[in-house]
DNA sequence: CCGCCGTAGTTTTACGTATAACGTCCGCTG
DNA sequence: CAGCGGACGTTATACGTAAAACTACGGCGG
């Protein structure tokens, strides 16, 4: 028996039980069958039960030479966009017997002191968001294997990627406002050196240039609703639109408070298009026709590529649909 | 030198150096002066860099027996609340060599599989929020450090405890209401058993109990928007009431939907409040009238009370104080 | 000249686990 | 009846690190 304090080890139990470590070791990892006889196994787990034995995962994870813990590299908690990522990857990962842990790379916060001297855990693989890629330069040395979520497929380190739909969504909304008839537009840009935010311009630029007499202009602001708020004031200000394209929903809310201060209505005057689909999308007034990600299947299908890559087998590829979703935000322009 | 593909550890280092194992582990704990020449520690340095040496963490984990990695659990990550305790907790974890790894508690989930079995990861010590209370049940029999956030003093299983001054916050908003003039309120409170959203209950009811003629009604939410939005508007349409006071900036958001379903206007006909002060307080129209907490100074208090507790030092108690911010969503009500 | 201390290392051990390699005993088959 | 294989274990070892215990040597005070 242990003295009182410390934990019991494996060893404390085969004594208690009356058999050899090995035994133990044997029994917990389902593995005796054939080797330890079904009632010394009852004995062994009855003993488990008694000193509330619980096995130490530094040596486990020593022996073994992996964790079965994988890291997901997110940027800023402040979207609740990642919470949905972190549960698909989550539950695949738990079907698969692994863990995940998360690693919110602080925000701005330059190329990232080590995620891992943060994280101290031992990793076998990460999952990492492209919007926090300034944090995972940092794991290039060592050459865990790596997942890149919605990142440029051509420049992505030679890490396999997952990817949403963007650009398709972005076409959807850039032909939903066609359609209702505007022509002159307002992108609301996030102030992200990102590749999946370059995709989003390059679409729009390419689906406008489509239409003629079509203008889009772009304003760049910080991720926040104050500071969205601020730059569509004054874009707008200077170049009235009829139709303001916004990166995320977060944007799109700051938009919609610009345009109210100009003393604009929406949908009336101007129409406001998000993207995301965040609970904000149904929280503001009137409700924000945005485009719908599956951050889920996102998170799921970044968890199935890591655990490819981990048995060596090429991660299956396709981009993850997405969906627009019409609300009250976007209407017919006004007439001239 | 290692083969390749393999990790080098510190013996390849060593034999790189030509030097013994001990002396590597001497020079990278920075415990060499006296015992190690400045040149051959140089030499060992070199070694390090050029083989891309990294500790191997589950060994030194083992070896050491402890992590110098901490467990956040939370609810889920769907309010950006918990961000910002990460945020201060992860800040002070850093300066005392610490990691913190999160564990969003599954929502729902009933007594939830054990947290250290999803996130494998070795620990030190726990904090975990109330609201993720039945997860934190599991924790109970393996004996580790333990800090609960916004919790039951009294039963807060024997762990020491870090709480916001939620109370005074309802306080506040209580009187900035009564000043108006209101005397018929809603109280629409968080469908979730968790000892916080009690003290709301208690305090509010003491505050208006105070002041004769003062009605005030209950419904319960769901903490979502559209649940909060279905619940307060069935409330008000069996009972009127002047004054709406939420558990939440979320609920808040859903009840102000509700408000302008029945016709009415905020906060000309009914005034709302909400609790946290959240990115969606200042999002919507009017902004909201809310308490604001600060996440970042909770988890800060988390992480030093439980640094206390790891070495045998007393947490310094105090509850943090809360702040009412008064925006657009109150007014006095409308005259008889 | 002896003992002692400081410098500069090395050798050895322990952390707790998983598993390969090794023993027994016994029943059965050829 | 020799021998063999399955059931039921045990013993021994390795994972990579940190640190305690040990070695060796030169200089210096008494």
């Amino acid at each position: 028996m242990a003295s009182a304090g410390t934990r019991p080890t494996s060893r404390d139990v085969a004594q208690a039980a009356g058999v050899s470590q090995a035994a133990v070791s044997l029994v917990l990892g389902d593995k005796w069958r054939g080797r330890v006889s079904a009632a010394t196994a009852e004995r062994v787990r009855a003993a488990v039960r008694d000193l509330g034995y619980r096995p130490n995962l530094a040596a486990r994870n020593l022996r073994l030479g992996r964790t079965r813990t994988v890291l997901l590299v997110v940027p800023a908690l402040t979207t609740e966009f990642f919470a949905g990522v972190y549960t698909g990857a989550a539950r695949v990962a738990a079907e698969h017997g692994f863990g995940v842990v998360l690693y919110p790379s602080p925000v701005g916060a330059g190329p990232a002191r080590d995620p891992f001297a943060s994280a101290q855990a031992a990793l076998d693989g990460v999952i990492a968001s492209s919007m926090a890629a300034d944090a995972v330069t940092a794991i290039r040395g060592d050459q865990l294997p790596l997942v890149m979520l919605d990142s440029d497929p051509a420049g992505s380190l030679g890490a396999a990627t997952v990817n949403l739909d963007i650009a398709d969504g972005v076409r959807q909304v850039a032909e939903h406002l066609l359609g209702l008839g505007h022509r002159s537009f307002l992108h609301l840009a996030a102030d992200v050196p990102s590749w999946t935010f370059e995709v989003r311009a390059r679409e729009l630029a390419a689906r406008t240039a489509a239409v003629p007499g079509t203008t889009v202009r772009t304003a760049r602001a910080p991720i926040s609703i104050e500071g969205a708020r601020a730059a569509a004031e004054a874009a707008l200000r200077r170049h009235p639109a009829t139709a303001v394209v916004c990166d995320d929903d977060k944007l799109a809310a700051g938009a919609c408070k610009a345009v109210r201060r100009l003393g604009l209505r929406i949908p009336d005057d101007v129409s406001v298009t998000g993207l995301d689909d965040l609970a904000l999308a149904t929280a503001i007034d009137p409700e924000l026709t945005t485009v719908r990600l599956d951050a889920e299947l996102f998170g799921e299908r970044g968890m199935r590529a890591l655990l490819a890559v981990l048995e060596g087998r090429a991660p299956d590829g396709g981009d993850i649909p997405v969906e627009l979703v019409v609300r009250g935000s976007t209407a017919p322009p006004p007439a001239p």
